[in-house]
DNA sequence: CTTTTAGTTCTACATTTGCAGAACCAAAAG
DNA sequence: CTTTTGGTTCTGCAAATGTAGAACTAAAAG
């Protein structure tokens, strides 16, 4: 069903994905990223990565749980039938975007406990502060420039 | 040494730390940013932080390790005095963004495997691309306006 | 040479995580 | 009603992590 090197690939994208949820988990998501099939059941999920039935079903709900894949169904088939939600992947890249800027909300708190403003590392904090608006601000005309730029091409 | 405030933000930046390394360590630079001291030696975080010799000397290194901190010394004191180096979260914010760059070259590592370059997850897959290609160079630019505008304040 | 200082390394342990395999369950088929 | 299907939930359990506390060490002080 997969290539040796589409195989390899789950496994490196799985290993990237292991940073936000649990392994098999990653390697679920990355095997309906990667693979040609458009859609999995429980089994061919399971079948492909070699994984128990608890893990596939964990894996699974996890991944239905934070929107990064999907399910149909077939009249008269009780089965379920996997996808990846492509759009939960630009979500992903706008909520680690979003994780850095929390992290600068929290430094900024930081600023504004200082008793001396003046420090050095006060003015680190003002200045990198400075750098996460101004990112905030392109980052976020980025999406809004991009959607456009999609709805006309559509 | 820590107001109430200060010492509850150490902790949220802490837990914030945590992602990318032990608690212990991401307490000590959590202390460190937030903290009106301007430097720390070993006992100092210790006693700051209740932590144990062994857990404040691997805390400490692996921050040195990953150069999120330094140290400087005075003339007849065998103490190291530790620092934070604001610098290297301008290097955490930039790696952050590196990162979810890598997921992009993988995700197009994916595309350019499958077989039928026109299906809806190859498509969505060149899209997520561009939309990323779009997003290094303005986030590279960002980096280059923010150093220029820097070094004409200075 | 002995003691202190400043820290490192070692040992043990408690916690957490994630998975396999088995038992289980509800709906549909026979 | 019994069996099959398509899963879910419930034990363990093995591996990984991170920390405390104690033992240790190297350099400097006494």
């Amino acid at each position: 069903m997969l290539s040796e090197k589409q195989k390899q690939l789950v496994e490196k994208i799985g290993i990237y994905f292991e940073h936000s949820m649990p392994p098999a988990a990653a390697r679920i998501l990355a095997l309906l990223i990667v693979s040609d099939q458009d859609s999995f059941c429980f089994d061919d999920i399971r079948a492909n990565l070699n994984l128990s039935k608890s893990a596939t079903s964990n894996g699974i709900n996890a991944l239905l749980g934070v929107n990064k894949i999907e399910y149909y169904t077939k009249t008269g088939d009780r089965k379920r039938y996997f996808k990846w939600k492509p759009n939960s992947t630009i979500g992903h890249f706008k909520t680690e975007i979003e994780k850095i800027l929390g992290l600068n909300i929290l430094l900024e708190d930081a600023l504004h406990l200082k008793k001396d403003k003046d420090s050095h590392n006060a003015q680190m904090l003002a200045e990198l502060s400075d750098l996460m608006h101004y990112l905030y601000q392109e980052t976020s005309s980025i999406y809004e420039l991009w959607r456009t730029n999609k709805q006309q091409i559509q």
